[in-house]
DNA sequence: CACTTTTCTTGAATGAGTCAAGACTTCAGT
DNA sequence: ACTGAAGTCTTGACTCATTCAAGAAAAGTG
């Protein structure tokens, strides 16, 4: 049993509504910055037989559709999460790699107007917080 | 011939001078922004039997140094400059992945306080923008 | 219900980055 | 300068996240 949002949002979007879809929607909504292979593993949880392909696959076209937003920090593997279109950030723990949502501190959108972008045309600024997370910090 | 700087830059940060090490660093500071292949052939047109593990082994340690930063946008490789400790930022273009510097629009350093970190003790803030640059705009 | 298009499965390939062991430099101290 | 200990580099093999390809299956349309 699905909740009946994910399939409304798939359709939102002029998406096919495919099960492979809905699990991966689903983990991904329940495991936020999870690894590509935790979202293989919790969508398996739901639909036992996907392909690790298909779940590539979905993860990119909901990623394009903007239902799911995907986050790489360097020295870490491809993260998901659904929290979309509100401009939150991350906090990456630099010892154990786990990730924290972050509102950013100006009111409105940080730095999204850059003093000198030399002709490009911004869309979207991406801030990523470096540090220790209070588990690390502790047992230093 | 190398600069001499890049010698005094290693021995400030306590590095031993190696001859992969000059030409790392000589290359990633001509060519910034340029990713490990560029890097290992720059440092072989200075150094031509440079192993790419000794290079790789280099930018690790020069990194650590703070000698050259890195960054990974999502969908590249990873990058590597000599510009560091000045706080500026980087614009990349979602048509060719081009890359280029920008400083932040606010004065002082930009979103480095965050409203609520979490317990985290956050060390640096990257921002990434992403666009489109000039040249990929034109040819829409 | 049959058709067309898009998506999924299966299985193999790619390639940036890492690991390991031995040979070789670098540099402090004699 | 020379020597030795510590730290680096070379070589070559290997890992594993991600991608590619071709046929099979399912979704949506009239």
């Amino acid at each position: 049993m699905h909740p009946p949002d994910f399939q409304q949002q798939l359709r939102d979007v002029a998406l096919r509504v495919t099960r492979p879809r809905l699990a991966v929607l689903e983990a991904v909504h329940a495991h936020p910055h999870a690894d590509t292979e935790s979202v293989i593993a919790a969508a398996r949880a739901l639909l036992p037989d996907v392909s690790h392909q298909a779940v590539y696959d979905s993860l990119h076209t909901l990623t394009e559709a903007g239902l799911v937003r995907s986050i790489k920090p360097a020295g870490s593997v491809a993260r998901y999460e659904t929290r979309t279109g509100d401009n939150h950030h991350h906090v990456v723990c630099r010892s154990c790699g786990s990730i924290a949502d972050v509102d950013c501190a100006v009111g409105h959108v940080p730095c999204l107007t850059a003093s000198d972008s030399h002709g490009f045309v911004i869309d979207e600024a991406e801030v990523i917080y470096w540090g220790v997370c209070p588990e690390c910090s502790v047992r230093t």
